[in-house]
DNA sequence: AAGGCGGGGGG
DNA sequence: CCCCCAGCCTT
Protein backbone atom coordinates (compact mmCIF):
# COMPACT_ATOMS: atom_id res chain seq x y z
CA UNK A 1 0.00 0.00 0.00
CA UNK A 2 1.53 3.04 -0.91
CA UNK A 3 1.66 5.13 2.36
CA UNK A 4 3.61 8.01 1.00
CA UNK A 5 0.97 10.37 1.35
CA UNK A 6 1.70 14.08 1.16
CA UNK A 7 2.86 14.96 4.41
CA UNK A 8 1.67 18.23 6.14
CA UNK A 9 3.76 20.69 4.39
CA UNK A 10 4.04 23.69 6.27
CA UNK A 11 2.15 26.66 5.35
CA UNK A 12 4.40 29.49 6.74
CA UNK A 13 8.12 29.83 6.20
CA UNK A 14 9.02 30.32 9.55
CA UNK A 15 8.04 27.00 11.16
CA UNK A 16 9.58 25.25 14.27
CA UNK A 17 11.79 22.34 12.45
CA UNK A 18 9.35 19.84 14.11
CA UNK A 19 6.10 20.96 13.70
CA UNK A 20 3.46 19.93 16.77
CA UNK A 21 -0.17 18.66 16.29
CA UNK A 22 -1.80 21.67 17.59
CA UNK A 23 -0.33 24.21 15.23
CA UNK A 24 -2.50 22.31 12.52
CA UNK A 25 -5.57 22.40 14.14
CA UNK A 26 -7.80 25.11 12.91
CA UNK A 27 -9.22 27.58 15.03
CA UNK A 28 -12.21 26.12 17.05
CA UNK A 29 -14.99 28.55 14.95
CA UNK A 30 -13.71 27.90 11.83
CA UNK A 31 -14.86 24.72 11.63
CA UNK A 32 -17.66 24.67 13.87
CA UNK A 33 -19.98 27.97 12.29
CA UNK A 34 -20.01 26.69 9.25
CA UNK A 35 -21.40 23.08 10.28
CA UNK A 36 -24.32 24.99 12.52
CA UNK A 37 -25.22 27.17 9.62
CA UNK A 38 -25.21 23.91 7.64
CA UNK A 39 -27.25 22.50 10.32
CA UNK A 40 -29.61 25.28 10.68
CA UNK A 41 -31.19 24.56 7.19
CA UNK A 42 -30.29 20.98 6.37
CA UNK A 43 -30.00 19.40 9.43
CA UNK A 44 -32.24 16.63 10.86
CA UNK A 45 -34.54 17.99 13.65
CA UNK A 46 -37.73 15.71 14.18
CA UNK A 47 -36.10 12.57 14.70
CA UNK A 48 -38.44 10.75 17.06
CA UNK A 49 -35.77 11.22 19.78
CA UNK A 50 -35.24 14.69 19.05
CA UNK A 51 -38.54 15.18 19.97
CA UNK A 52 -38.94 15.58 24.00
CA UNK A 53 -34.90 14.44 23.97
CA UNK A 54 -35.08 13.40 27.90
CA UNK A 55 -32.23 11.45 29.13
CA UNK A 56 -34.00 7.91 29.12
CA UNK A 57 -35.38 8.43 25.00
CA UNK A 58 -31.61 9.61 24.26
CA UNK A 59 -30.12 6.83 25.80
CA UNK A 60 -32.23 4.21 24.23
CA UNK A 61 -31.45 5.94 20.95
CA UNK A 62 -27.82 6.38 21.28
CA UNK A 63 -27.64 2.17 22.14
CA UNK A 64 -30.12 1.67 19.53
CA UNK A 65 -27.82 4.04 16.83
CA UNK A 66 -24.90 1.65 17.40
CA UNK A 67 -23.80 -0.63 15.12
CA UNK A 68 -27.33 0.63 12.90
CA UNK A 69 -28.49 2.84 10.77
CA UNK A 70 -31.16 5.97 11.63
CA UNK A 71 -33.95 4.18 9.05
CA UNK A 72 -33.94 0.95 10.79
CA UNK A 73 -33.92 2.67 14.17
CA UNK A 74 -36.76 5.05 13.73
CA UNK A 75 -39.56 1.33 13.70
CA UNK A 76 -37.66 -0.25 16.41
CA UNK A 77 -37.53 3.05 18.77
CA UNK A 78 -41.54 4.08 18.72
CA UNK A 79 -42.34 0.22 19.49
CA UNK A 80 -39.75 0.52 22.12
CA UNK A 81 -41.25 3.73 23.70
CA UNK A 82 -44.51 2.72 23.30
CA UNK A 83 -43.64 -0.27 25.54
CA UNK A 84 -41.55 1.05 27.79
CA UNK A 85 -42.30 4.95 28.51
CA UNK A 86 -39.86 5.14 30.90
CA UNK A 87 -36.56 3.97 32.16
CA UNK A 88 -38.54 2.59 35.33
CA UNK A 89 -41.03 0.85 33.24
CA UNK A 90 -37.72 -0.71 31.36
CA UNK A 91 -36.15 -1.73 34.79
CA UNK A 92 -39.42 -3.97 35.92
CA UNK A 93 -40.16 -5.58 32.62
CA UNK A 94 -39.03 -9.20 32.27
CA UNK A 95 -35.84 -9.81 29.71
CA UNK A 96 -37.88 -11.40 27.12
CA UNK A 97 -40.16 -8.52 26.84
CA UNK A 98 -36.97 -6.22 25.71
CA UNK A 99 -35.08 -8.78 23.76
CA UNK A 100 -38.68 -9.26 21.90
CA UNK A 101 -38.56 -5.18 20.56
CA UNK A 102 -34.85 -6.10 19.74
CA UNK A 103 -35.73 -9.24 17.60
CA UNK A 104 -34.25 -8.44 14.35
CA UNK A 105 -31.71 -5.72 15.38
CA UNK A 106 -29.24 -7.26 16.28
CA UNK A 107 -26.10 -6.97 18.43
CA UNK A 108 -28.72 -8.36 21.18
CA UNK A 109 -26.23 -7.57 24.05
CA UNK A 110 -27.06 -3.97 23.25
CA UNK A 111 -30.72 -4.66 24.75
CA UNK A 112 -29.35 -7.23 27.58
CA UNK A 113 -26.93 -4.18 28.69
CA UNK A 114 -29.97 -1.53 28.40
CA UNK A 115 -31.90 -3.63 30.44
CA UNK A 116 -29.42 -4.14 32.87
CA UNK A 117 -28.24 -0.58 32.92
CA UNK A 118 -31.86 0.77 33.89
CA UNK A 119 -32.07 -1.46 36.99
CA UNK A 120 -29.03 -0.52 38.03
CA UNK A 121 -30.02 3.02 37.29
CA UNK A 122 -32.95 2.26 39.22
CA UNK A 123 -30.85 0.50 41.98
CA UNK A 124 -27.98 3.20 42.52
CA UNK A 125 -29.44 6.39 40.93
CA UNK A 126 -32.51 6.32 42.21
CA UNK A 127 -34.32 5.84 38.68
CA UNK A 128 -32.27 9.10 37.12
CA UNK A 129 -30.13 8.75 34.53
CA UNK A 130 -26.49 9.95 36.25
CA UNK A 131 -25.19 13.54 34.78
CA UNK A 132 -21.31 12.67 35.60
CA UNK A 133 -19.55 11.38 32.15
CA UNK A 134 -17.62 9.00 34.81
CA UNK A 135 -20.83 7.29 36.26
CA UNK A 136 -22.84 7.05 32.71
CA UNK A 137 -19.86 4.97 31.77
CA UNK A 138 -19.54 2.61 34.30
CA UNK A 139 -23.11 1.41 33.29
CA UNK A 140 -23.42 -1.74 30.83
CA UNK A 141 -23.30 -0.42 27.41
CA UNK A 142 -22.27 2.87 27.81
CA UNK A 143 -18.64 3.70 26.51
CA UNK A 144 -17.33 7.27 26.51
CA UNK A 145 -19.36 8.48 23.28
CA UNK A 146 -22.03 6.93 24.19
CA UNK A 147 -22.12 8.87 27.43
CA UNK A 148 -20.80 12.09 25.53
CA UNK A 149 -23.90 11.69 23.10
CA UNK A 150 -25.99 11.45 26.46
CA UNK A 151 -24.86 14.59 28.05
CA UNK A 152 -24.96 16.82 24.92
CA UNK A 153 -28.02 16.14 23.93
CA UNK A 154 -29.74 15.77 26.59
CA UNK A 155 -28.22 18.32 28.71
CA UNK A 156 -26.59 20.65 26.09
CA UNK A 157 -23.52 20.23 27.85
CA UNK A 158 -20.17 20.52 26.02
CA UNK A 159 -18.87 17.55 25.57
CA UNK A 160 -17.04 15.74 22.50
CA UNK A 161 -18.20 12.29 20.49
CA UNK A 162 -16.32 10.20 18.15
CA UNK A 163 -18.72 7.88 16.56
CA UNK A 164 -17.98 6.42 13.18
CA UNK A 165 -19.76 9.93 11.65
CA UNK A 166 -17.53 12.03 13.33
CA UNK A 167 -14.29 9.74 12.60
CA UNK A 168 -14.88 10.19 9.42
CA UNK A 169 -15.42 13.89 9.10
CA UNK A 170 -12.55 14.59 11.06
CA UNK A 171 -10.20 11.94 9.56
CA UNK A 172 -11.00 14.13 6.17
CA UNK A 173 -11.04 17.85 7.35
CA UNK A 174 -7.76 16.88 8.87
CA UNK A 175 -6.58 14.29 6.21
CA UNK A 176 -5.43 11.89 8.98
CA UNK A 177 -3.92 8.75 6.63
CA UNK A 178 -3.64 6.57 9.40
CA UNK A 179 -5.48 3.99 10.63
CA UNK A 180 -8.40 5.51 13.32
CA UNK A 181 -7.69 1.70 14.84
CA UNK A 182 -4.19 2.78 16.06
CA UNK A 183 -4.73 4.08 19.84
CA UNK A 184 -2.81 7.33 18.67
CA UNK A 185 -4.55 8.11 16.16
CA UNK A 186 -8.05 7.79 17.98
CA UNK A 187 -6.71 10.21 20.84
CA UNK A 188 -5.64 12.82 18.31
CA UNK A 189 -9.10 12.67 16.81
CA UNK A 190 -10.82 12.97 20.51
CA UNK A 191 -8.57 15.92 21.11
CA UNK A 192 -9.81 17.05 17.47
CA UNK A 193 -13.33 16.67 18.49
CA UNK A 194 -12.72 18.27 21.58
CA UNK A 195 -11.28 21.17 20.30
CA UNK A 196 -13.93 21.82 17.69
CA UNK A 197 -17.03 21.35 20.04
CA UNK A 198 -18.54 24.59 20.81
CA UNK A 199 -19.78 25.53 24.38
CA UNK A 200 -23.28 26.86 22.98
CA UNK A 201 -25.09 25.20 21.06
CA UNK A 202 -23.37 21.78 21.87
CA UNK A 203 -26.38 19.14 21.37
CA UNK A 204 -26.46 21.29 17.57
CA UNK A 205 -22.82 21.11 16.84
CA UNK A 206 -23.04 16.87 18.05
CA UNK A 207 -26.31 16.52 15.97
CA UNK A 208 -24.22 18.52 13.16
CA UNK A 209 -21.53 16.71 12.93
CA UNK A 210 -23.55 13.33 12.91
CA UNK A 211 -25.60 14.24 9.77
CA UNK A 212 -23.12 15.33 7.98
CA UNK A 213 -21.35 12.53 8.23
CA UNK A 214 -24.49 10.24 7.46
CA UNK A 215 -25.74 12.59 4.90
CA UNK A 216 -22.38 14.48 3.05
CA UNK A 217 -19.35 13.08 4.12
CA UNK A 218 -20.88 9.52 3.80
CA UNK A 219 -18.63 6.66 3.45
CA UNK A 220 -18.76 5.65 -0.33
CA UNK A 221 -19.30 8.81 -2.21
CA UNK A 222 -18.89 11.71 -0.44
CA UNK A 223 -20.92 14.87 -1.71
CA UNK A 224 -18.34 17.42 -1.24
CA UNK A 225 -19.53 19.80 -3.63
CA UNK A 226 -22.30 20.37 -1.05
CA UNK A 227 -20.37 20.50 1.85
CA UNK A 228 -20.46 23.44 4.51
CA UNK A 229 -16.99 22.97 5.28
CA UNK A 230 -15.46 21.61 1.99
CA UNK A 231 -13.19 25.27 1.50
CA UNK A 232 -11.22 23.78 5.15
CA UNK A 233 -10.97 19.91 4.20
CA UNK A 234 -8.08 18.84 3.59
CA UNK A 235 -8.60 15.21 2.23
CA UNK A 236 -10.52 17.22 -0.56
CA UNK A 237 -7.99 19.76 -1.13
CA UNK A 238 -6.06 16.84 -1.72
CA UNK A 239 -8.32 14.69 -3.37
CA UNK A 240 -8.68 11.76 -1.00
CA UNK A 241 -11.69 12.37 0.78
CA UNK A 242 -13.29 9.31 -0.56
CA UNK A 243 -10.55 7.48 0.61
CA UNK A 244 -10.16 8.58 4.20
CA UNK A 245 -10.47 6.78 6.81
CA UNK A 246 -7.51 4.66 6.38
CA UNK A 247 -9.48 1.23 6.58
CA UNK A 248 -7.78 -1.86 9.15
CA UNK A 249 -4.78 -3.38 7.33
CA UNK A 250 -6.39 -6.66 6.40
CA UNK A 251 -5.90 -9.61 8.98
CA UNK A 252 -7.55 -11.56 6.33
CA UNK A 253 -9.54 -14.35 8.87
CA UNK A 254 -10.93 -16.83 6.59
CA UNK A 255 -14.46 -16.65 6.15
CA UNK A 256 -15.95 -19.77 7.92
CA UNK A 257 -19.03 -22.11 7.71
CA UNK A 258 -21.05 -23.58 10.55
CA UNK A 259 -24.18 -26.07 10.13
CA UNK A 260 -26.56 -25.82 13.18
CA UNK A 261 -29.10 -28.96 12.85
CA UNK A 262 -33.02 -27.63 14.17
CA UNK A 263 -36.13 -29.36 15.12
CA UNK A 264 -39.29 -27.20 14.56
CA UNK A 265 -40.81 -29.93 16.95
CA UNK A 266 -45.17 -29.35 16.37
CA UNK A 267 -47.75 -29.84 18.40
CA UNK A 268 -51.55 -28.85 18.34
CA UNK A 269 -50.73 -25.86 16.49
CA UNK A 270 -47.76 -25.01 19.05
CA UNK A 271 -43.98 -24.87 18.48
CA UNK A 272 -41.21 -26.11 21.27
CA UNK A 273 -39.14 -23.19 22.06
CA UNK A 274 -35.99 -23.20 24.35
CA UNK A 275 -34.04 -20.29 26.01
CA UNK A 276 -30.33 -20.25 24.32
CA UNK A 277 -27.54 -19.72 26.58
CA UNK A 278 -26.02 -16.38 27.58
CA UNK A 279 -23.11 -16.81 25.67
CA UNK A 280 -22.48 -17.65 22.22
CA UNK A 281 -24.79 -16.61 18.67
CA UNK A 282 -28.12 -15.36 19.52
CA UNK A 283 -26.95 -15.36 23.15
CA UNK A 284 -30.52 -15.48 25.37
CA UNK A 285 -33.02 -15.42 22.60
CA UNK A 286 -35.35 -18.44 22.01
CA UNK A 287 -35.07 -20.84 19.45
CA UNK A 288 -36.07 -24.13 18.42
CA UNK A 289 -33.52 -27.36 19.69
CA UNK A 290 -30.26 -27.07 18.05
CA UNK A 291 -28.00 -29.73 17.46
CA UNK A 292 -24.61 -30.05 15.91
CA UNK A 293 -25.01 -33.08 13.63
CA UNK A 294 -27.99 -34.56 12.22
CA UNK A 295 -27.15 -37.64 14.35
CA UNK A 296 -28.17 -36.21 17.34
CA UNK A 297 -30.40 -34.40 16.12
CA UNK A 298 -32.67 -37.97 15.15
CA UNK A 299 -31.64 -38.98 18.37
CA UNK A 300 -33.91 -36.84 19.88
CA UNK A 301 -36.15 -36.87 17.57
CA UNK A 302 -36.58 -40.45 17.62
CA UNK A 303 -36.64 -40.49 21.54
CA UNK A 304 -40.06 -38.30 21.37
CA UNK A 305 -41.64 -40.97 18.33
CA UNK A 306 -41.72 -38.02 16.15
CA UNK A 307 -42.86 -37.96 12.65
CA UNK A 308 -41.21 -35.42 9.83
CA UNK A 309 -42.92 -33.89 8.09
CA UNK A 310 -40.59 -31.24 6.07
CA UNK A 311 -37.23 -30.42 6.30
CA UNK A 312 -34.99 -27.30 4.51
CA UNK A 313 -32.05 -25.19 4.76
CA UNK A 314 -31.40 -21.25 4.86
CA UNK A 315 -28.58 -19.89 4.92
CA UNK A 316 -27.65 -16.54 7.09
CA UNK A 317 -24.28 -14.76 7.11
CA UNK A 318 -22.87 -13.48 10.52
CA UNK A 319 -20.05 -11.25 10.99
CA UNK A 320 -17.33 -13.77 10.63
CA UNK A 321 -19.31 -17.24 9.33
CA UNK A 322 -21.72 -18.70 7.07
CA UNK A 323 -24.57 -19.90 9.21
CA UNK A 324 -26.49 -23.39 7.63
CA UNK A 325 -29.98 -23.35 9.30
CA UNK A 326 -30.71 -27.16 8.63
CA UNK A 327 -34.68 -27.42 9.84
CA UNK A 328 -37.33 -30.12 9.65
CA UNK A 329 -40.67 -29.58 10.56
CA UNK A 330 -41.82 -33.21 13.25
CA UNK A 331 -44.87 -33.86 14.82
CA UNK A 332 -45.03 -35.23 17.81
CA UNK A 333 -47.55 -35.64 20.87
CA UNK A 334 -47.15 -33.56 23.28
CA UNK A 335 -47.43 -36.51 26.48
CA UNK A 336 -43.75 -37.49 24.13
CA UNK A 337 -41.28 -35.64 26.41
CA UNK A 338 -42.16 -32.18 27.72
CA UNK A 339 -45.70 -32.41 29.38
CA UNK A 340 -43.55 -31.22 32.36
CA UNK A 341 -42.12 -27.96 31.08
CA UNK A 342 -45.32 -26.54 29.56
CA UNK A 343 -44.15 -23.22 30.10
CA UNK A 344 -41.42 -21.82 32.07
CA UNK A 345 -38.25 -19.90 31.85
CA UNK A 346 -36.04 -22.07 29.56
CA UNK A 347 -38.71 -24.20 27.52
CA UNK A 348 -42.31 -23.83 26.21
CA UNK A 349 -44.64 -24.89 24.16
CA UNK A 350 -45.94 -21.64 22.48
CA UNK A 351 -47.82 -20.51 19.12
CA UNK A 352 -45.96 -18.84 16.10
CA UNK A 353 -47.37 -15.44 17.03
CA UNK A 354 -46.64 -15.52 20.19
CA UNK A 355 -43.44 -16.77 19.59
CA UNK A 356 -43.25 -13.54 17.79
CA UNK A 357 -43.19 -11.61 20.93
CA UNK A 358 -40.53 -13.08 22.32
CA UNK A 359 -36.79 -12.07 21.04
CA UNK A 360 -36.38 -14.40 18.45
CA UNK A 361 -33.02 -14.21 15.76
CA UNK A 362 -34.07 -12.81 12.72
CA UNK A 363 -33.84 -16.22 10.40
CA UNK A 364 -35.82 -17.99 13.23
CA UNK A 365 -38.63 -15.53 13.18
CA UNK A 366 -38.49 -15.30 9.13
CA UNK A 367 -38.76 -19.28 9.29
CA UNK A 368 -41.91 -19.71 11.94
CA UNK A 369 -43.49 -17.07 10.01
CA UNK A 370 -43.03 -18.75 6.93
CA UNK A 371 -43.95 -22.30 7.51
CA UNK A 372 -46.97 -20.86 9.91
CA UNK A 373 -47.66 -23.94 12.25
C1' DA B 1 -20.19 -10.00 -2.15
C1' DA B 2 -18.33 -6.62 0.57
C1' DG B 3 -18.23 -2.88 3.70
C1' DG B 4 -20.07 -0.12 7.50
C1' DC B 5 -20.85 0.22 12.33
C1' DG B 6 -19.32 1.00 19.37
C1' DG B 7 -18.68 -1.22 23.20
C1' DG B 8 -17.63 -5.30 25.98
C1' DG B 9 -14.93 -9.07 26.97
C1' DG B 10 -11.21 -12.24 26.13
C1' DG B 11 -6.49 -13.36 25.40
C1' DC C 1 -3.76 -3.39 27.03
C1' DC C 2 -4.83 -4.68 22.32
C1' DC C 3 -7.77 -7.48 19.36
C1' DC C 4 -11.75 -9.24 17.95
C1' DC C 5 -16.57 -9.62 17.17
C1' DA C 6 -22.48 -14.65 18.48
C1' DG C 7 -25.82 -9.28 13.10
C1' DC C 8 -28.04 -6.38 10.74
C1' DC C 9 -28.50 -3.19 6.39
C1' DT C 10 -26.91 -0.92 2.11
C1' DT C 11 -24.47 -0.74 -2.08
Amino acid sequence: MPKAGPKAEPKAGHRAAVETEDDRLLASAAFSQPLLDWYDQHGRKSLPWQRDPTPYRVWVSEIMLQQTQVATVIGYFDRFMARFASLAELAKAPQDDVLALWSGLGYYARGRNLHAAAQQVMREYGGELPTEREQLESLPGIGRSTAAAILAQAHGAREAILDANVKRVLSRVYAITQWPGQRHVEQRLWRIADHHTPAVRAAHYTQAIMDLGATLCRARQPQCFLCPVQSLCRAHQQGIAAQLPAKKPKTQIERRQRHGFFVLAHCEGQVWLQRRGASGVWGGLWCPPEFDDETRRQDWIDARHGRMVARGCIEHALTHFDFFIHYCVVDIARSEGHGAAVHDDTARWITSADALRLGLPAPIKRLLQEISL
